[in-house]
DNA sequence: ACCTGAACACCGTTCAAGT
DNA sequence: ACCTGAACACCGTTCAAGT
């Protein structure tokens, strides 16, 4: 993407143009979070730093002030990146649980793939024009069960709560796995070490909560199962909430 | 707490324990965490950190670190001293779907006493002798419900996530609430004037959705309801998982 | 052993000044 | 309008030096 009609051309040492900085895209909104969106895909969360950013696009940290009111903003750009990455889907109301549970796994897919920015998600009412289409779907999905609007709208918080932190928490044991292998295997063997007579039920217990950490994929799917199974409870019969 | 036998009388000027510094307690692991979880039940969790706790304490930031091996260690010590406020419980097998909910109750009051520290028990597993011994009582618990020993180990990491994040999330939107009062009602609005032809079951939902968080604890007992009608599916029919 | 001053390598945000 | 340098008010952690 050349920013001048003849780039092969290498400028001359008096042109104004010479050294203009690395003189990226010229800073939007868009560019910002491109950049931000590498970083995190790169480093995590924890990588992401209006500096360090600033920095990547060849600017100062007030710079980027500008275009994004701060940090908190850039995140909730970023969050809504990536629920432009759901699926559309035609509820179908002859299998809606399947259904519910395919999308919520298509959720945690396009989270994940993002490292911990599912972190950023945490305590924060999406707003973002697709965050709120995909807020749309998985509506349309929970009214085709035929559950109680009541239901539906606690549903639709719960749901999404559950996933988003299964990512991040995923994302972080995964990240502290690479960086002390010891470190699970640790714990595991302090649980083991637990004596039976005063924890009974954790030495019952140890083997199948160790196994449960073998796969992280078994335990999200358990936890779907349990939510799925509990709202099914609430079909049918409208009006009961609580 | 007198730190010299005769504190009623002020001190000679020539005395070497004149200007000795605040001189607080004489700098324990304890002393620590009790600074530190003053700082958080009176500024949450963003207010505390190892310069501002070392300035409540009268050193420096590095003489912390004789004690605690970092920050990280320092808010295990905090969680693993909530987890030692909550009940002991005999479990009863005849009401076990009751007494749990009441259990995560009590570990949701507890929590949230405390700002939003929950926050920092998140990505965490918690191994400090506390937490150990509230993770038996929620186990035995479990296994007087019949549910297999899978469900039990998998409920047993499901449910304090659940009450954790709710607790996180309750105290952050309390902050924020504080902070900004118009904040939840401008996105009630927003949400009510989105349009009704392109996101149809929005429109016909919002109401509920805004009315749910009229009231936190009508969306933690919802979600509750919703877990352990899901888990009590699994009760009796013992080995399947999924 | 315990504590400290000072430094290292960072943060997010603001603001007056420049183009 | 957009961008910038420089500053403000912070971080967690380390380390050589002191007692």
């Amino acid at each position: 993407m050349p920013f001048v009609s003849t780039p092969e051309l290498p400028l001359p040492p008096w042109s104004s143009l010479r050294d203009k900085r690395p003189a990226r895209t010229p800073l939007t909104r868009d560019a910002i979070a491109d950049a931000a969106m590498t970083i995190v895909d790169a480093e995590g969360l924890e990588g992401l730093s209006m500096r360090r950013l600033a920095q990547e696009l060849g600017t100062g940290p007030a710079s980027l002030y500008a275009h994004v009111s701060g940090k908190p903003e850039l995140l909730q750009l970023l969050i809504d990146r990536v629920a432009g990455e759901l699926p559309e889907i035609e509820p179908d109301p002859a299998r809606w649980e399947e259904q519910l549970k395919d999308y919520l796994r298509a959720m945690r897919r396009v989270l994940t793939a993002h490292r911990d920015l599912a972190g950023a998600s945490l305590a924060n009412i999406p707003t973002g024009p697709n965050a709120i289409a995909s807020m749309e779907v998985l509506l349309g999905i929970l009214r085709a069960g035929g559950l109680p609007d009541q239901v539906v709208a606690y549903a639709a918080d719960l749901l999404p709560q559950y996933v988003t932190l299964d990512a991040y928490e995923g994302s972080l044991f995964e990240q502290r796995m690479q960086r002390d292998p010891g470190y699970f295997p640790a714990i595991f063997d302090y649980f083991r070490s637990l004596p039976a007579d005063r924890f009974p039920n954790f030495a019952a217990l140890a083997e199948s909560m160790v196994a449960e950490d073998e796969s992280d994929d078994a335990r999200f799917e358990f936890g779907l199962d349990v939510l799925v199974r509990g709202l099914a409870s609430f079909a049918g019969r409208p009006g009961r909430t609580e």
